[in-house]
RNA sequence: GGUGGGAUUCCCGAGCGGCCAAAGGGGGCAGACUGUAAAUCUGCUGUCACCGACUUCGAUGGUUCGAAUCCAUCUCCCACCA
């Protein structure tokens, strides 16, 4: 399978230029090729990833991968996709977004030998004079076409500001310098970015005569209807540990609805395609196919053995969904020896003070472990009967937690199905 | 620059002097059912020392026994005109 057909396959083209010249181009010469990132928060979240995995199959491919971070274009705030205006971010945030936002990318995209380039554009736009960017580009540029824009269109109700207009020109000057000076000859990018990329396409033709390519990637979108890649609770799933735990980023895959498994595992694992279309086929183990899913997707970003931890705990709190290993895959998962599955639950270590005499209250606990906001929130949940010590179900309200409740120095705290927490002493 | 309209709890959105911690929906959390899924049904969804008290309705002052609701000033949005 030619890796176009393979992006295909994978189904990681929404858009594309000219169909014919981009199976040509992918197949018959090793290119260089962008995509862009802009660095509006200080990590990347699984949302982002998508552009990522679609790069890592084009580097495997042979081809080489120009990753922009926009220091530039992050200062403005892409209008594509947004019903409002960003926030605008000071120059300090956005360069600290820069380099962090690199660093994981690198844990994606190989960079040895040259297989990969890392660029900001604020290296071209910082000295830019404004006359002289008008009149070197600006008169490649209808304002009447870039009304007809969607992402322009969607906006002129609501409204948008001249700073953002002028975005799509920055993403199009992008493709143009790494055109130029980097023999870039194809960009990749999200589906809500067609109308920068096209703009980028045509720059490039009209300036320097040269046919470059662009191709779309799909917007995920879960059951809901809402961006993929947020957790139950609403927040986004990061791919920096300290927001989203290695553990809850496996939940997060590991929870996939049904239906998406096959996609999910076609984007975000390196399976081949025959052996997804096994694993998700009708009537087959559809909870190995998540585990498989979640242990590929953090193996990926955290790790081997971090994704085979959070597969052990989550094994040993839920069960495994095949504890005989009767399904055949080419997963790294197969290697995992499940009988080392171990509870490690999250734990909270309180002094031992608050537990002598009366005790802590129940409500006052769960605030402590944070698995409650508000003693307030806590009531009600107890009250709803979501709470129970020790496998004990508690309903009472006033309950004080004293060391009688304590086994060996441990207690178990339990919120909800999923929310565990062991708390000791010191 | 002119003229109107608006800012309400996580979001949308009612309320227009006491019955308002504030309708309804969404979202979220929990319970039942399940497969750590989806769908469905039920409860909860400001804070605390929780059968009571306290703090919220853009900001600040004022009127009133009493204000999210009335008045003044300010800030920010939006629409129409130019």
């Amino acid at each position: 399978m030619s890796i176009y057909q393979e992006l295909k396959a994978r189904g990681f083209c929404y858009q594309e230029t000219d169909a014919e010249a981009i199976e040509k181009l992918l197949t018959t010469e090793s290119i260089r090729f962008y995509v862009g990132f802009d660095p509006t928060g200080s990590s990347l979240h699984v949302g982002h990833l998508l552009p990522v995995m679609a790069m890592r199959l084009l580097q495997k491919a042979g081809h080489i991968p120009i990753v922009l971070v926009g220091g530039a274009t992050g200062q403005i705030g892409d209008p594509s996709g947004k019903t409002t205006a960003r926030p605008i971010l000071t120059k300090e945030v956005v360069a600290a977004n820069v380099e962090s936002l690199k660093q994981q990318l690198a844990r994606f995209i190989s960079v040895e030998d040259g297989a990969a380039c890392f660029v900001n554009n604020l290296d071209w736009f910082k000295d830019i004079r404004y006359i002289d960017f008008l009149r070197e580009i600006g008169h490649y540029f209808s304002v009447n076409r870039m009304m007809a824009q969607e992402s322009v269109k969607s906006r002129l109700e609501t409204g948008l500001s001249f700073l953002e207009f002028n975005y799509s020109i920055l993403q199009a000057y992008d493709f143009y310098i790494l055109n130029r000076d980097l023999n870039c000859k194809m960009q990749f990018g999200g589906q809500d970015q067609w109308g920068n990329m096209v703009a980028g396409t045509e720059l490039v033709r009209r300036k320097s005569g040269n046919e470059v390519q662009c191709m779309t990637i799909p917007l995920l979108l879960d059951s809901n209807g809402q961006k993929f890649g947020k957790t139950a609770g609403g927040n986004n799933v990061w791919l920096d540990v300290n927001r989203t735990s290695v553990f809850d980023y496996y939940q997060f895959w590991r929870n996939a609805d049904d239906a998406a498994v096959r996609r999910l595992l076609l984007y975000f694992s390196p399976l081949p395609v025959a052996e997804i279309e096994t694993l998700t086929a009708e009537g087959a183990n559809i909870n190995r196919a998540k585990e498989i899913l979640a242990f590929e997707a953090t193996m990926l970003a955290h790790g081997e053995a971090a994704a085979r931890e959070a597969f052990l705990t989550a094994g040993g709190k839920f069960g495994f969904a095949d504890p005989e290993k009767r399904i055949a895959t080419t997963s790294r998962i197969a290697a995992v020896d499940q009988t080392a599955a171990k509870i490690e639950l999250p734990v909270t270590e309180l002094d031992r003070a608050v537990f002598e005499g009366e005790g802590l209250g129940l409500a006052r606990l769960l605030v402590e472990c944070g698995i409650c906001k508000s003693t307030s929130d806590a009531r009600r949940l107890i009250q709803g009967g979501g709470v129970s010590v020790n496998d004990r179900k508690i309903i009472d309200v006033k309950q004080q937690i004293t060391f009688a409740d304590f086994t060996d120095g441990e207690l178990l705290l339990r919120a909800g199905k999923k929310n565990f927490r062991r708390v000791v002493y010191r």
